[in-house]
DNA sequence: GTCTATATGAGGATAGAC
DNA sequence: GTCTATCCTCATATAGAC
């Protein structure tokens, strides 16, 4: 105990930042690459078997240590997730944030928005299915290590809600839909994709957000209600 | 050992049945209910925390009685999730096959799919939960067991994807959009929503679908493309 | 930075008394 | 049908040598 372990929870209100480590002097940077190393195949465990089916020999293993190594990295194996955990919220948010300051019209700033969400599916794959499948048992632990999960889920919400409501109030998008209802079905649509979603099948990321784009625009429906069979 | 215990898996092909136990002369009937009352009890706890992060004892614990004593209905813990997800699966695929006995036109048998889908929202909240949160890690386990998830979920594939053909072939679906996708995103909606869906909020399950309904066939946009930002 | 060795605890499951 | 008592395994984590 007592090394290069604890990385964060240094924050309090602002959860969402990181990812350029504070590097204090001129360190190797092999340091940090090892550490990133680890995480993501930790990562890719937890997705595949979940955080707690994943035991601390096999990510080890993994990686070809013993797992009493893992321990000159990391404090605990809760730190392992909420680094993959944080490494994707820092960048989704990030992201976001850069759409909203350009400003378009709310349609296309939401269009926007929805590329953003699947075009983070093939880089976060494994840190998405993990907050997927065990957000509620790492927002179950005690303690409050978990709790900025929730802090970035509501910042994300009113973003995304946002939006709506300016569509909603220029009359680009129906008014007689629920704001907050509507959010929660687009972001549930795109996450869940994670599982299912494999690179290489026959639509990529890109193809996915247009589809989806189209059918929650437009809708399923021609306008004909007609029924000619054949 | 070698009690009520197994009450599953007498079936190969056709995963889902049952529910009709067999009753063998005039059982007390309490026996069973006794058995289904405990699988409750453990579901609600394998959706709060996950199944692997439930433990026997916290379920006898639930129940009033010991771990030890659990082992009189239950063989094993696997035992009782997979009760508790079969029961789900039984009821949901008896309601679709009851809906497509009706043949009416291919949008109205998919809004009442959908329909079903959210009806089974409150009955089976925390059998949708496991199902969710758990089904990589059951799907991970050594042996068949858990197969019929795959099973199943691809019989309710295809009675999705046929009603999307059918409604794309006669005109009233669009017909640019891909059929198996689509039903991806139906089935991921609707069952996501036990995430944060819970009873006695703003909307019931009938108001979710039909929510759900309209921006899946008619989409969010108005139309205009305009703005006048009020 | 990795190893060996081990503390420490918890979990699933069993046997047999009541 | 439940309890007591307990086995066995496997988990996270630690201490200190190399």
């Amino acid at each position: 105990m007592g090394d290069v372990n604890t990385r964060k929870n240094s924050g309090t209100a602002m959860p969402v930042r990181r990812q350029s480590t504070t590097r204090r002097t001129a360190a190797p940077a092999s340091a940090s690459e090892r550490r990133d190393h680890l995480v993501k195949l930790a990562a890719e465990l937890f997705a595949r078997k979940g955080f707690q089916a994943t035991t601390v020999r096999q990510i080890a293993e993994e990686a070809g240590i013993l797992s009493g190594s893992l321990y000159h990295h990391f404090d605990s194996k809760e730190t392992i997730v909420d680094e993959v955990l944080t490494t994707f919220l820092d960048d989704l948010v990030g992201r976001y944030r850069s759409v909203l300051v350009e400003a378009r019209d709310p349609r296309e700033t939401l269009s926007e928005m929805v590329r953003i969400g699947f075009g983070t599916l093939e880089p976060h794959r494994a840190a998405i299915t993990v907050m997927q499948n065990d957000w509620n048992y790492l927002r179950s632990l005690p303690g409050d290590r978990f709790d900025y999960l929730v802090k970035v889920e509501e910042e994300v919400e009113r973003m995304w809600i946002e939006q709506i409501k300016l569509g909603q109030a220029n009359g680009m998008l129906r008014p007689d839909v629920d704001p907050k209802l509507t959010y929660r079905m687009i972001r549930d649509t795109i996450w869940v994709t994670v599982r299912w979603f494999r690179p290489g099948g026959r639509l990529d990321t890109a193809g996915l957000a247009e589809h989806y784009i189209t059918i929650l625009f437009d809708g399923l429906a021609t306008g004909e209600r007609g029924d000619r069979r054949t």
